[in-house]
DNA sequence: CGTTAGACTGTAACCGGTTACAGCGTTAGT
DNA sequence: ACTAACGCTGTAACCGGTTACAGTCTAACG
């Protein structure tokens, strides 16, 4: 492997000189730069990035936190992220942590040990020995937000967002309207079932409607558990008119599940969901759900990075991207 | 922010002594370590690995080249290499190429300049300027492989899964069986399409079979091309009774544009698709299809990465990996 | 007690870039 | 002809780890 010096020697330049002709080509004379060029091609001479990145202390990656990179919706935001970073010439550094807090933190290993400027993490958490006084490390919390957070996030309005479905389903003459949730813990750290819960809730509250404690389903966000709530749903003596499912895994899940009950969708039961995935439109009926923006999250959030690496100071703003009702055929008037 | 020297003089002990302290902590005298670990602590020190990584010359990191971050079946493959290189100390740079060849030669330049030590490629396709004399970089090829390729390979059997799908239709006493084949380039940079295709034939040759030139029909493996799959079969004369997919997407999105059509599946139309992505499960009806195990794919090509850059030289082997056929309800023997 | 092996330690070179600084030659201005 | 300004160049220090090598100290042994 063929070093600068190298370089130089065959040139019959200083390094110095090299180094300034792959930097700023224009700071060395042509007649330098000619022979540089010749002896680099010569010796196809390729930059040691290992070298220059330590001298200059940065490793131009960014570690993305992400609790399933096969869910699809995660790899869309990552596709933003990526795209953006790619751009401002940052790496994207995979952490694919599994929901468990120890991968977590071995990936947070990177950033504290400069293989990694910043962070994007994509779950209601922050990993590290956070430091009291504030963010000791770029970051960016994108897709599901600790409300309070220290740092900037890129999000929805998940409550706002889960209402207008609510209210789409109450336009439709539905008072009796269940709901799949995701995951939900007390201490907060599931934020987006919550947030949903409570849009839920509140357009529940302001119709006047009552919420039947036992139409509402826990589910964890899976195709399997959105089917596993229509045995719920189809045991019932009084059965929702139309059921709202946190994503649209769940939405899908459940509208198969209903039908192997006998149940059909939306003359039965109306169904919605949450996200917008490329298979809700070829569901069977197709999905009614919000559409999310995915791709732009990422953008946003590494944008936002990119800021913050950029030297600005990391200002905890929140950036909430609009969603949009995306109304198909799962959903219709309830049948008396 | 503090280095190895700052330690060392806070522990009055030399450079070397952290530095061994750090990297095998048996070589040094028990008192020495102790001062040591509480300098570490009192200054909260943190090596810089960009120092070692570049006085060792490696980065600990491989790059993934994928067409589509956004595909199902890629993040599942991308999961499991992830899996695999963290168990390796290996961490994954994510290059999401979306089919341009010049992102990927920008991808490529990571591992030529050293910040990427080896390349998984997801696309038959080699970058860079690959020396005539062979393999001039860690490299695996995987999913879609080139068939001659000078390097390992991680993928399936497609031609012989395709034809056994297609040998499951003949069993059920299908005779006129069509075929909604993925993008295909005559240069062979198709291989999955070719080789699937291939199956597809060598199975109905064998079974005396003849195809109909209008049976088959192209796609892009999206969902939107399976769909507009369904108005071409729905508006022939001779319609087939089977339609085998080259990938999942595309059999849901047909089965959905077959019934938009007015025909049913299975009854007018069986349809079988290849991969078994989730959805496929929870189709309707769910999914006749082949098993494809995409994390596995993943996980045995990290290992040959993880192996050739263990300093074993890179032998072109070929892995094939098995698939399974799984039956569901969206095949059937045809009505008459 | 002298010798030696072994455990531990410190000094300083090294990895391959970048860049501060000084020096040189040329040109322009007076 | 002298000076100043400018363009270009080279030397060498520097980044923060690792490690070869030499040196010191202790313990064990004959």
């Amino acid at each position: 492997m063929s070093s600068i010096r190298d370089v130089a020697k065959k040139a019959n330049v200083s390094v110095a000189t090299v180094s300034r002709y792959l930097n700023d080509p224009d700071k060395v004379a042509k007649k330098s730069a000619e022979s540089v060029e010749a002896a680099i091609n010569a010796l196809s001479y390729k930059p040691n990035l290992l070298a220059r990145n330590f001298f200059k202390s940065r490793s131009y990656s960014i570690l993305v936190l992400v609790p399933n990179i096969a869910n699809p919706f995660f790899s869309r935001v990552i596709r933003g992220i990526e795209d953006i970073g790619q751009q401002h010439g940052y790496a994207v550094l995979l952490g694919d942590t599994r929901f468990s807090e120890e991968r977590e933190a071995e990936y947070f290993q990177r950033v504290e040990t400069r293989q990694a400027e910043g962070v994007i993490q994509l779950s209601p958490h922050h990993p590290g020995d956070w430091s009291d006084d504030g963010i000791n490390v770029p970051f960016v919390n994108a897709c599901e937000c600790l409300p309070e957070a220290p740092y900037p996030t890129v999000n929805i309005d998940n409550a706002e967002a889960a209402k207008v479905v609510v209210e789409y389903l109450q336009s439709l003459g539905h008072k009796s309207i269940g709901c799949v949730i995701g995951p939900i813990d007390e201490s907060g750290s599931t934020p987006i079932t919550i947030e949903r819960l409570a849009g839920y809730r509140a357009a529940m509250k302001a119709a006047n409607l009552e919420i039947n404690d036992v139409h509402l389903v826990n589910g964890d966000f899976s195709l399997q558990s959105g089917f596993d709530a229509a045995a719920h749903y189809a045991n019932l003596k009084i059965k929702p008119t139309a059921v709202f499912c946190m994503n649209d895994e769940m939405a899908i899940g459940l509208i198969q599940g209903l039908k192997a009950q006998g149940l059909r969708v939306p003359e039965d039961i109306s169904v919605a969901g949450f996200d917008d995935i490329d298979f809700a439109q070829f569901s069977d009926p197709p999905l009614t759900t919000v559409y999310q923006p995915a791709e732009e999250i990422g953008r946003t959030a590494m944008t936002v990075l990119a800021e913050m690496l950029g030297g600005n100071r990391p200002k905890a703003r929140r950036h909430t991207l609009p969603t949009e009702l995306v109304v198909r055929e799962s959903t219709a008037p309830p049948r008396n």
